[in-house]
DNA sequence: GAAGTCTTCAACCTGATGGTTGACAACGGC
DNA sequence: GCCGTTGTCAACCATCAGGTTGAAGACTTC
């Protein structure tokens, strides 16, 4: 399934969602709170953190009359394992080209 | 500046753009080459390397008549960079979590 | 139970996105 | 020099995303 890591990344390329994800990593908050930063509207907010519950990165819990958000790792995870898998393989490839051009270098210092 | 994290994102929200990626960290590939496997237009795909491309993931180089594509590791390290550095915080978090819940548990237990 | 607070739902507008087709620029092979 | 191949640009279309305002749901408090 890739559903997820679509939704996580979308989630996480808008900068006011971005803010609100580190945010919540220093502490939980209720909407009102995470809301009163920005010049938006609370139900633009409100959308902003269905878009982070939908890709999994955020859940509530009823607290009182308010809901309490608080950040999940897990999706976080797998966004990291995924982009670690093929950034490793374009590193592998960049030095194995560094090597094959050193190779080059040296042989045309011997041609010469 | 956040700007490049936000179309490092959304970049790779897109699954095809994804997929190409993944495709780049194996090897470079010439634009017709990509868009062989795909059932759109070799317009779009030019267009989803040009997203790629406005986000610093791939760069082309001109090879003869056609351009070779090839990943960029730099951004999926600033990515990385940036999802972990609260997936931490979130996990600590977390734990910290659990031990303070332990530690009710133990009170309550000494309490009845 | 009426009033007030916190949050979400619904309808709407605007701009961005992913796709199409058609034209054109650039380059190698003959 | 022309033709075929490769890739991009332009215009257009449909859908989605982020914002607004207004109304309604859910829960406390008095």
């Amino acid at each position: 399934m890739e559903e997820p890591l679509s939704k996580a990344f979308a989630a996480l390329a808008d900068p006011t969602r971005r803010d609100i994800v580190a945010r919540l990593a220093a502490a939980d908050a209720t909407v009102g709170e995470l809301a009163e930063p920005y010049a938006v509207s609370v139900q633009a907010i409100s959308k902003h953190l269905k878009v982070l519950e939908d890709a999994g990165l955020v859940s509530k819990t009823k607290v009182a009359q308010s809901r309490a958000v608080h950040l999940e790792a897990e999706v976080l995870d797998l966004m990291t394992a995924w982009i670690e898998r093929y950034r490793q393989r374009a590193e592998q490839r960049y030095q194995r080209l560094d090597a094959v051009l050193a190779q080059m270098t040296e042989e045309e210092g011997h041609a010469s």
